[in-house]
DNA sequence: ATTTTGTGTGGAATCGGTTCCATAAAGAAG
DNA sequence: CTTCTTTATGGAACCGATTCCACACAAAAT
C-alpha cells in the first residue's frame, strides 16, 4: 500500500492539514513540526497522490497537444519544443495525433479529451478544423492555442508563409531572372497553401510580371501531387516551378530526373518547409524554413500564459514567426551549402 | 458551472448511485430510468469529470512515454505507434523528452512522474540506464516496458541488432567481396552498440575473416564522430566502413567527399537505423531498417498486457523485433531504390 | 402461504488530498 | 489587566465521481 497522508500525518501525530501546510508551504506552521513532517516524508519516499491532488485543487497541470500524424521530423521538432517549456514550468504534456485520414472521428477524440476535464488547456494543430469545430472547441472553457491555421477570435501561433514565399519568388525573379514561375498549391482550404500562393502573387505583381493563371496547378502536399503537376507546368512554359511544400518539390524533383530534366540548370525548383531532409536530396533543395521549434515554445508559453491569467479577459494573440529563406541548389545557386 | 452527476440525479429524480449505474452499465437499472437520464446526460453534454474518475477507480488511464530527444524522425515512429494503440484502447500517453544533455536531472523527471500516481504505467527509452535507476524504477510498482535496452528482469522490446549487423556484414563480404571492413561503434556502454559489433564480428567469423581490433573505431553516433574516424579507416587500409548508426555513416561520407574519395566506388560506406533521409542522401545508403513503429506498438500492447494481467505473475516478456537491410547504393549496388 | 432468488434503488463510505473555519495559546497594544 | 493580533493546529467540509451495503419489492421456487 502506498503511503497516504494520513499515514505522514499519524507518524507525526498531527492532523493532515498541518501535513499538507508543510508541504505546500501554505498557512502557519511551526519550525520544528514542519521539519518532523518533513524528515518523515523523506523516510518514507511519500509524495502526495496526484489523483488527489488533482481533483483536490480542480487543476490537472497537463496541457493537451494534438498533432497531425507525427512522421517526418516536422512535428517532433513542435513536441520538443512544447515539452520543453510546459515541463520548465511543471506542467505535463499529453499527446494526442491525429491521423489525416479520419478527420471527423480524431475531432471526436479531441473534443472529448477537452470535456474530460483532463487537461487544463489544449494545443491544437489541426489543418484545416472547420468553424463548426471552432465553435464546439469554444464552449468548453479551457484554453485553447490554435497552430497553422488562422483561426479568429482564438490564441494562434502561425508562421509568417506570406513573407516566405514572397522572398523565395522574388529570389527566382531577381537572382534567376525568371519570369514563368510556377505555382503548385496545396489543399484548397489549407491556410498554409493559400498564404503562399498569396505571397507568390504578390511578388509578380511587385515586379512588374503579369500573374498567369495557367501556371498554378492544384496539388494536396503530397509527393504524388508534385509528380503530376510536373507535365502542366512545362506545357505552360515554366523555367521555375514554386512547390508549395518540400514533398511536392520533391515529387516534382523526381519526375524531372526521369525525364532527363537537370534541375538546378535547366529548370528551377524550389519548395516550402526546409524538412529535414531537405539539404540531403540531389540537388539539395532550395526552400523556406520554419521556426517549428519556436512554433512549440511559443504555443506552450501562450497556453500558460492565457492559464495563469485565466480572469483578466485579454484580447486573443496572434502571433506570427517569420520565416526564412534557405538558398540551396535546386534554385540554380551554386552554395557551398553549409546549412 | 460544469454540471456534475449530482445535478443530473437532481434533475432525472434519481440518486447519484443510479446515475453511475446508468453510465457504466454496471448493476441493475430499470430501462425507463436509464433512457431519461442518459437523455440528460447528452442534453446537458454532461462527461463526467476524469479527476474525480481517476481518483475513485485509483487508475489514471494514462500511460507515460519517455523518449530521447524527438528530433529525427526516428522517434515519431515509435510516439506514432504508441499513441495508435493506447488511443485504441482508451488511453492516453503523457509524453516526456529526455534530453541527453543532463541523464541525471532527466532520470529524477521520470522517477518523480512514476511516483505521482499520475500514471497506470510507463515505457521508458533511456539509452544507457544505470542499474541504480532501473532499481529505483522497480520499486514503484507499476507497470514498466524498456525501449532498446535489455533490462534483466523487466519487460524489455528490443530490435535485432545482431542479426541485423551480421546481415550487413555479410553483404559487404559475399556480395562485394570485402575484406577489409572498418566499424565505427557508438558509446561504449552503448547496447545497440555492442550488439552490432558483435554480429559485424560473428559475420567476419563465419566467412573466415580474421579480425582485426585496428579496423574498430571508437565512435559515440554523431556526425562528427563519424567524420573523425575516416582518417583511421583510410590509414589501416579499409575498402568498406561499416557505421554503427546512419548519422556516423553519413559524416563518413561527407568527409570522404572531402577527400574527394567516390563513395561506393572506391570506398563502400553503410549505416544503421533507415533513418528517413538515408534514402535521400547521396549516393543514397545502404543501412538496416529499425521497424520503429512497431516498437511503438508492441510497447504499447505489452504495457496494456501488463496493467491488465497484473496479479497473475507473468515472467518479464523480451520482445525482439528484427530488422531488415536495405540495399541501396552507398554499398557500391546499383539498384533502382524503390525503396 | 412462505421462503428464496432476482431486480431496482438510495444512502453512506471511500478515494487522498486541500482549504475553510473554529479555537486556543502566545505576544503586542491599550 | 484586559483586549486585540498573530501564530499554530485540528476538525470538518469539499472536490466529483464509484461502490458497497441495506432495504424494498416482485417473481419464482418450495
Amino acid at each position: 500500500m502506498k503511503t497516504t497522508i494520513d499515514d505522514i500525518a499519524k507518524m507525526a501525530g498531527v492532523s493532515k492539514s498541518t501535513v499538507s501546510r508543510a508541504l505546500n508551504g501554505t498557512g502557519y506552521i511551526s519550525k520544528d513540526k514542519k521539519k518532523k513532517i518533513l524528515e518523515l516524508v523523506k523516510l518514507h519516499n511519500y509524495v502526495p497522490d496526484s489523483k488527489a491532488v488533482n481533483l483536490s485543487k480542480k487543476k490537472t497541470m497537463t496541457i493537451g497537444l494534438v498533432l497531425p500524424s507525427v512522421t517526418g521530423p516536422f512535428y517532433g521538432e513542435v513536441i520538443q519544443g512544447v515539452e520543453e517549456v510546459l515541463s520548465e514550468n511543471k506542467y505535463f504534456t499529453l499527446f494526442m495525433t491525429f491521423e489525416s485520414n479520419s478527420p471527423e472521428k480524431n475531432r471526436e477524440r479531441y473534443l472529448s479529451l477537452m470535456s474530460s476535464g483532463r487537461i487544463d488547456g489544449i494545443i491544437i494543430f489541426d489543418p484545416q478544423v472547420d468553424s463548426q469545430t471552432v465553435e464546439k472547441v469554444t464552449k468548453f472553457e479551457i484554453p485553447v492555442v490554435y497552430l497553422g491555421e488562422d483561426v479568429h477570435g482564438s490564441d494562434v501561433i502561425l508562421v509568417d508563409n506570406f513573407s516566405g514565399a514572397y522572398s523565395m519568388t522574388e529570389h527566382l525573379i531577381k537572382i534567376h531572372k525568371h519570369e514563368r514561375i510556377a505555382f503548385i498549391t496545396g489543399p484548397a482550404k489549407s491556410f498554409d497553401s493559400v498564404e503562399r500562393l498569396r505571397g507568390y502573387k504578390f511578388a509578380l505583381e511587385n515586379n512588374d510580371i503579369e500573374f498567369d493563371p495557367s501556371l498554378v496547378c492544384r496539388g494536396d502536399f503530397t509527393k504524388e501531387s508534385g509528380k503530376n503537376a510536373v507535365e502542366n507546368c512545362l506545357k505552360n512554359g515554366a523555367t521555375a516551378i514554386f512547390a508549395a511544400n518540400d514533398e511536392m518539390a520533391l515529387g516534382v524533383i523526381e519526375e524531372l530526373e526521369r525525364k532527363r530534366i537537370k534541375v538546378g540548370k535547366e529548370i528551377a525548383v524550389v519548395g516550402f518547409d526546409d524538412t529535414f531532409w531537405s539539404r540531403y536530396i540531389q540537388p539539395p533543395l532550395t526552400t523556406v524554413h520554419q521556426p517549428m521549434h519556436s512554433i512549440g515554445k511559443m504555443a506552450a508559453k501562450t497556453i500558460l500564459d492565457r492559464i495563469n491569467s485565466k480572469d483578466l479577459v485579454k484580447s486573443p494573440m496572434r502571433i506570427v514567426l517569420s520565416t526564412r529563406l534557405i538558398v540551396r541548389n535546386s534554385c540554380g545557386c551554386e552554395t557551398d551549402s553549409t546549412n
